[in-house]
Formats: C-alpha cells, structure tokens, sequence
DNA sequence: CACAAAAGACGAAACCCTTCGTAAGGTTGT
DNA sequence: ACAACCTTACGAAGGGTTTCGTCTTTTGTG
C-alpha cells in the first residue's frame, strides 16, 4: 500500500512547476493547482489533470479519488526533492565538487541576512567536525 | 564574425558529457572525444559525432572544418555553462533564492578546505558590500 | 427523475532527445 | 590507380514529455 518512496525519478520542468504549487498550496484539486499555474503559463485545464496522472504513476503526488473533486498532494517534501535536483546538477556538470557550486549559486543573486547566517553556522559546523 | 555569445541554450545531458570532455582536452576530434567517453558510456562513434553535429547547429560547439579529422571546442568556458545551468535551478526548483541551494549542496558533500576557506572569503565580501 | 454542468480518463498528435545504420566522401599506402 | 580504411552526413527509429480533444462518469438542480 505504502507508495514505496523508494527511489522517485527525477520531476520534468512542468512537473516540477506543479509540485512547486503543491507545495505552497498543501493540497489542492486539478483546478486550483491549475489557476494558480495559470497566472504563468497558458495551459489547459486537461493538460494539467493529465500530467498529475502521470505525476500519480511516476509515485510523485498521490491523490485522494475518495473525494471529488479529487485532491492532491506533493509525495515528497520540497526539502527532499531539492537535495536530489542539486545532488543531479552536482555529478553531471560539477563532477560532484559542491564548492564551484555554491560559489556560483552565492554570487548570482543576494542572499538574505538570515540565510547569510544559517549558512555561516553551517561552515562553522563542518570544519568543526573535520579530522 | 562577432562571437554571438547571445543566449546559448541549455545543453541536454547527452551534450553535457561532450561538453566536460572538451572544456578537460580543449580542442579534439569526434573520435577523441568518443574515446575518452567510452570509459564511461558505450555509445557509438557516429552517435558522438550526431550530436556534436546538433551542438555545432545550437552554437554550444564550434569546429574547423579545414583540417581533416575536423576539430572541436567549446564555444563557453566551463563556468559560464556552469552559472547558467544554477541559475535555471535556481529559478525552476528553489524561487530564486540561493540560500537553500547553497545549504543543499554544502551538506551533500564533504567540501575541500581550499574550497570552504573561498567560501568563507565570499561571504565575507557580500556581508561587507551590504547596506 | 431528467438534464446540464463539472470532473475525470484516455488516446493521440507534436515535439525533442538519443541512438544507430547506411551511404557518400576523403585519405593513404602500395 | 586502387583498395582499404577513416571520416562525415543524413535519415529514421525509439522513447519520453507536453499538449489537447473527446468521451465517459459523476454531481447538482428543477
């Protein structure tokens, strides 16, 4: 019964956009997640159900057809599906050496002073535990 | 004749992996290129030679057509491949804001200290240039 | 209950990426 | 010059993603 979390594939870019709803939203049904999608782009309402079909399949949202409409909801936490994106640009165009990255990543647009600091923690924290 | 370093797309996987040999070797044929891949993949001469002739077409490579095996090159220096391809992620998985990438990628992987001592300089340098 | 409106399932088209087979063109050694 | 080999171009198959039209099922209302 359990959706089996195993190893869910990596979401495409318009998957992606929809748990991104999903995420903000908790659960919604095909029609909120698409008027909320709508604002971006101009997809039809049978385009976005026929994704988050697929979405069930591939085990990334899970839905509640006992209702109806019926809802939906993100299988993963955004946490867990951001590690996995950064994990997947880290080996295919890093060669899996985070610091390149996060130099990048830091240089490109302003962080905010708390992230400034949760990140200052965290280095702390490294060279802490290192040797 | 300019450079027409305009808006190159983003390269698919497959280019990718072409592209990290050429930006290690500099200039290369097809068939050098398709053997220092070999190590990893088991694609055929042709198919490397396919896409490197699609790549040529979206401007991600350029070649020498005079001398005969032709050479190729990559028209982008590595990092600036690199900055564009965080910055997509930045904008399709994490809104744009940095500071959880950055925490992603630093506890995904042991960082070397040369890299944390230039993390640690940037940090300093955008806590010093705000406000 | 009957009918209209909403929701859902599904097939198929259009597009892109990756792969390779095949054929044409060029080079080299004898 | 000729054969054998290397290089290059190209078409097309196979697979995945995104899109939508249409048909069926369910729900709500007089």
């Amino acid at each position: 019964m359990s959706p089996r979390s195993d190893r869910l594939p990596r979401p495409t870019e318009a998957e992606l956009a929809i748990l991104t709803v999903l995420w903000r939203l908790g659960r919604a049904t095909v029609r909120e997640v698409h008027e909320d999608l709508a604002g971006d782009s101009k997809v039809g309402l049978t385009t976005v159900l026929k994704l988050m079909q697929i979405m069930v399949d591939k085990g990334l949202i899970e839905r509640d057809t006992s209702v109806r409409p019926q809802v939906f909801w993100a299988s993963q936490r955004q946490q867990q599906t951001q590690k996995r994106m950064v994990r997947d640009l880290l080996d295919r165009a890093f060669q899996g050496s985070p610091g390149e990255l996060v130099l990048q990543a830091l240089s490109l647009r302003r962080s905010s002073p708390e992230e400034l600091a949760r990140i200052k923690a965290l280095l702390r924290e490294l060279e802490g535990s290192d040797s």
